[in-house]
DNA sequence: CCAGCAGTGTGATAAATATCACCTTATTTA
DNA sequence: TAAATAAGGTGATATTTATCACACTGCTGG
């Protein structure tokens, strides 16, 4: 388990009590890049705080498709995970680990628990729930909008932020992301390549706009 | 302003102190069917608890367009106006009467202070943000997965369960929510038509799948 | 009562995206 | 090192959605 130093490192806010119970009470897991942390309609067991390493929050179609909603890092939570009420609460997100991560999990019945006895964990519940729902803002405003090409910007500028100039996905896997088709991906970024946008290689590219 | 015990029948889950403060600070307020109550980039100067009537949310473009988020109705509050800290938070949504209402605007230096004083109030915000989130997943799916008819068919569900069997919209205005154009809603409509799930009169018409 | 307008219907066409087919090139593996 | 595999390029075509043009209809205000 981490000390009391780390954890206030990653998550600065908290009170002396709360620090003490997630030592008590929650497990540190660690899980390999590719790994999917939680699927859709699956029973919800623990909150889910990350400690190191990314995750990446899909919502998932009926048809099998992925849609990418955002990113979580450490120092976060996954909202759907924050549940107060500990009764058969069903998963609407996908959840999967695109580094190897290191993440808490808290039992959900501790949920209710802390939110009783720890204002610093309400307020981080909100701030969680704040900000993830304006993510989700940010994602519709470019999904109802926006023409596959602003898209696919929108979706590079994110990557850049998260991993620095240098995108390592694969045509497919933005394609996957956005829920297209390669061809369109690939299409797109042969443009971007020919204005000047970035540099292309197998695998990767350098994003230079 | 209203009684202790109309707030109650409103909000039945809030704290003495809550009633009372709220009776103390709140303003109540009333708006015509139409009215814009909130744009987006204005200022966040009270946060919004609806008392009477439906409010529509939505997602603003930078174009001008329009896409339906979701309703808000008696009871429940507009996420966004919920701000934690009151310095120069901007409203990332739109927010509209569609029938005349009544809300309890509650200025926003508020909002710090009883989340400190009262667990009620505190799990109400946690409720809002959670079911809002939750809003906008759905939104999401439909949007990212979905053709307009699927798409057309959902919203129309929407209607349905908020108002009854009779949808009282135009073409235009459906048109306007989904951000498509008023041709492709009416053969979308007509299509039902032919398939039996719908009978249209003008400015109306009958859900009957 | 009728002129004008909002609401609706519908064909033609354009644009965006999806799908299919097949090719080349780089990388991995037997 | 040859063969298999993954990544990427590109034309052709289909589907979905957007846009334009214009007709029709029922309602409303002078």
């Amino acid at each position: 388990m981490l000390s009391k130093e780390d954890l206030i490192k990653i998550f600065p806010d908290f009170e002396d009590g709360l620090y003490q119970a997630i030592i008590k009470e929650a497990e540190l897991r660690e899980a390999k890049a590719g790994t999917t942390l939680l699927k859709m309609g699956q029973n919800i067991k623990s909150a889910m705080l990350v400690v190191d390493g990314t995750i990446k929050l899909y919502q998932e179609g009926e048809d099998g498709g992925e849609y990418f909603m955002y990113h979580l890092n450490p120092g976060e939570a996954c909202a759907v995970t924050l549940v107060c009420n500990y009764h058969h609460e069903q998963s609407q997100v996908l959840a999967k680990a695109i580094t190897d991560i290191q993440y808490l999990a808290i039992p959900i019945e501790f949920m209710e628990k802390w939110l009783n006895e720890f204002k610093s964990w309400h307020y981080f519940v909100i701030r969680t729930y704040r900000s993830r729902y304006e993510e989700l803002l940010k994602t519709i405003n470019e999904t109802a909008f926006k023409n596959m090409d602003e898209r696919l910007e929108f979706y590079i500028i994110r990557q850049v932020k998260q991993f620095g100039n240098t995108v390592k996905l694969t045509h497919q896997e933005i394609a996957n992301d956005l829920n297209t088709s390669r061809e369109v991906i690939s299409r797109l970024l042969k443009k971007m390549e020919n204005n000047g946008w970035i540099e292309m290689n197998r695998n990767s590219f350098n994003w230079m706009k």
